[in-house]
DNA sequence: TGACAATGTCATCCC
DNA sequence: CAGGGATGACATTGT
């Protein structure tokens, strides 16, 4: 790790390969019983663990053994879990790696339901499973195809090969195709956002990893991988190893000696941010040795775009056939390769790659880059690839990028894979030398140069990339441009030594990368915060109904008190048989939401009601007949009230309540002042001073 | 063929 | 002042 002395700052080493080796050693000790201080039965089978491992890998156990401090526990699991459930999620605990087959997967995926697995989400399984049990393909096809472009890109035929190769046998799980999705990625970096989407939608991985996001609530992630069913899944179910061997798919693979091999793996993705990573040897990645033109050759094809942090990989094993993660902790497990299998035998690899810290590029081809951007540069790789743009240092390396790329013509019609036509097209801007005639070599690239369609792949943008590129040998990967730190950034370019053109070029990529990333994080929080604003509405629409409720409520009880006064005030006028002085008295030192109250104000307006007067003679009744209109005294709310409602003895009805605007209504049905005798006393009445009518009646 | 969604890119502002 | 992040606007592509 190359450190520059000058610098004051304060560095991070991480390593790898660390976080490996523990749980690589913490296996070995499970299988040599050592240390292990928790014994899992299940189904009568008993299974030596680590309880620290366990716990962390299962809510369950995390919840049992948090209740049983004591070393030396013996744990029943349910009989839900199975031993089939158990042991290969016992392993995988230990290894990342899971092993299923179609006969246990579902056994497995009951255990992680039951024992809360983490970093197995039910999408994995939910995408899996399908392909294991589903006989009718369309049953699981998607009505669109979002995630590949193969079937915008790929003619007819091939598509249609697909589809009778899946009708005839879409039972049998076969790897598919690496390229499927990977010459996708490299084409547009189309893969990267099907692949982010899964985890946006699972478990919020999104393209930013720091941050939550609702994208669950979107369907377009599921509508990605169910696409990925219909766009990989036929060839996952159809394609035999023989002729996966054949597919173009695997002759993405930039190997460097293990691409000439016959690859039966397939690399696609995964919900829940898994990829099928594809390999058929020990090595996928390039060998440092071969700089950045095997690294970015091996980023740009062998591996997948998922989130660098967490990322998971699926390694899809045909057979005996062992296959290897990309990532270099993977050289250190050679024995996890013993995965045997009289059939297919899939294994989940969730990868450990750690974040970029250092300065060591080297390190940073191989493992800094997020998932979000790692797809678009991989395709700016792909197409420097295609390009010959490490045309100098080609002639001498035999596995160089074109490698993989002649392996293209090994039995793939190039129809029948859109990154080959997309490279294709790029290849026909190789200019001259070795590259373009290691192009014609091939026929099925060469063809590509004529291809129909090879034009309309490419955007504005590509071309301007082209066009720059052109003159931009670089010695790094454009995926490093990206990833790197400013500082790292800018050291890097110091020790390049680049032209001004290069320069150029390199700050344009870094500056797309870096904004493309910026508006997908923009567009992240617009609909996260789109999403809190409806939370938000929701909310305050609950809260406004319990407030309606509530309000009712205090209406209901409101009425019943003004019945009872209306009751009591209206045995006192009738008894003590006041003069209209005398009420306007009693009216003035009356709380003003008593009917007396009323009497007040309305006196002071009798001409608007002068029949009305001239008929109620009676104090009396003159005081119950102005009692009527309480004409918005002291800014209070109009209120009309029907003379029943004051003077029938509490029989009054909810329309008694209404306000009648500002204008009072006065509704005299002449009624007498028969009162009822119930109600509170006079001593109570004069006690009594509820609120303003202001404040009991407080309408919306 | 138009509507719509997703995404990339550019310009601009702000820190 | 350079660089980076945020964001609106626009273009492109796919469904």
């Amino acid at each position: 790790m190359p450190v520059d002395s000058s610098r004051s700052s304060v560095f991070t080493y991480q390593s790898a390969v660390h976080s490996d080796h523990v749980l690589r050693c913490l296996d070995e000790q499970r299988l040599r019983d050592m240390l292990c201080d928790v014994t899992v039965v299940v189904e009568s089978r008993s299974f030596r663990a680590h309880r620290s491992v366990l716990a962390s890998c299962s809510d369950y156990f995390s919840a049992r053994f948090s209740s049983h401090g004591e070393a030396g526990v013996v744990i029943s699991l349910p009989d839900e879990v199975t031993v089939e459930g158990f042991e290969p999620l016992l392993q995988f605990a230990y290894t990342t790696k899971l092993l299923f087959t179609k006969e246990n997967i579902l056994e497995i995926r009951s255990c992680v339901s039951v024992l809360g697995f983490k970093n197995l989400d039910n999408s994995c399984f939910d995408f899996l499973i399908p392909k294991f049990f589903d006989n009718t393909k369309n049953a699981t096809t998607p009505p669109r195809k979002t995630c590949c472009r193969m079937k915008k890109k790929c003619p007819k035929p091939a598509k249609d090969s697909f589809a009778s190769n899946t009708d005839s046998d879409v039972d049998t799980y076969k790897p598919i195709s690496p390229a499927t999705l990977d010459e996708e990625e490299q084409q547009t970096g189309t893969a990267s956002r099907l692949l982010d989407h899964p985890q946006q939608s699972c478990d919020d991985a999104s393209l930013d990893v720091n941050t939550q996001t609702d994208y669950s609530l979107l369907c377009k992630y599921r509508k990605f991988q169910m696409a990925c069913l219909e766009a990989c899944g036929p060839e996952m179910a159809s394609m035999s190893p023989a002729t996966a061997e054949d597919s173009c798919s695997l002759s993405c693979m930039p190997h460097t000696k293990d691409s000439e091999e016959p690859t039966s793996s397939k690399h696609f993705p995964v919900t829940e941010g898994f990829d099928f990573l594809a390999s058929s040897s020990s090595q996928t990645k390039p060998p440092p040795s071969q700089g950045s033109k095997a690294s970015c050759c091996g980023q740009t094809c062998g591996l997948s775009c998922g989130e660098s942090v967490g990322s998971k990989k699926v390694k899809i094993e045909d057979g005996a056939e062992e296959l290897l993660e990309t990532s270099s902790v993977e050289e250190q497990k050679p024995e996890l390769k013993n995965v045997s299998g009289d059939g297919e035998k899939l294994v989940l690899v969730e990868s450990h790659t750690p974040g970029p810290s250092c300065s060591d590029w080297q390190r940073d081809t191989e493992s800094e880059q997020t998932g979000a951007e790692r797809s678009s540069i991989e395709q700016e790789v792909a197409e420097h690839l295609a390009k010959g743009f490490w045309s100098e240092t080609w002639p001498s390396k035999p596995s160089a990028p074109l490698h993989w790329l002649k392996q293209l013509d090994q039995g793939i019609n190039d129809r029948d894979c859109p990154f080959l036509r997309d490279l294709g097209a790029v290849g026909a801007r190789v200019p001259d030398g070795e590259e373009a005639s290691r192009a014609q070599g091939s026929p099925d690239v060469s063809s590509q140069n004529s291809g129909e369609d090879s034009d309309s792949l490419d955007t504005e943008g590509d071309s301007e990339f082209y066009n720059s590129e052109k003159a931009c040998e670089l010695p790094f990967s454009v995926e490093r441009i990206a990833s790197l730190s400013r500082n790292d950034f800018q050291q890097m370019l110091k020790i390049q030594c680049l032209t001004r053109e290069q320069l150029d070029f390199v700050h344009d990529v870094r500056r797309r990368s870096k904004n493309r990333i910026a508006a997908r994080r923009c567009r992240k929080r617009k609909l996260d915060c789109i999403h809190n604003l409806e939370c938000e509405i929701e909310k305050l629409r609950t809260e406004k109904h319990k407030l309606t409720t509530e309000r009712d409520r205090l209406d209901q009880q409101r009425l019943k008190t003004w019945q009872r006064f209306s009751g009591l005030y209206e045995k006192v006028c009738c008894e003590a048989a006041l003069r209209p002085e005398q009420l306007q008295v009693l009216a003035k030192y009356s709380p003003s939401a008593c009917p007396l109250f009323a009497l007040l104000s309305p006196l002071k307006s009798t001409s608007a009601q002068p029949q009305v007067l001239s008929e109620a003679q009676d104090p009396a009744a003159m005081a119950c007949a102005l009692g009527l209109s309480q004409a918005g005294s002291c800014g209070e709310p109009s209120m009309s009230f029907p003379m029943d409602a004051v003077l029938g003895g509490g029989q009054t009805t909810p329309q008694a309540l209404v306000p009648l605007g500002p204008t009072p209504t006065p509704t005299f049905s002449g009624g007498s002042l028969t009162s009822s005798t119930e109600g509170i006393g006079a001593g109570a009445l004069t006690s009594m001073r509820p609120e303003p009518v202001s404040k009991l009646i407080t309408y919306k």
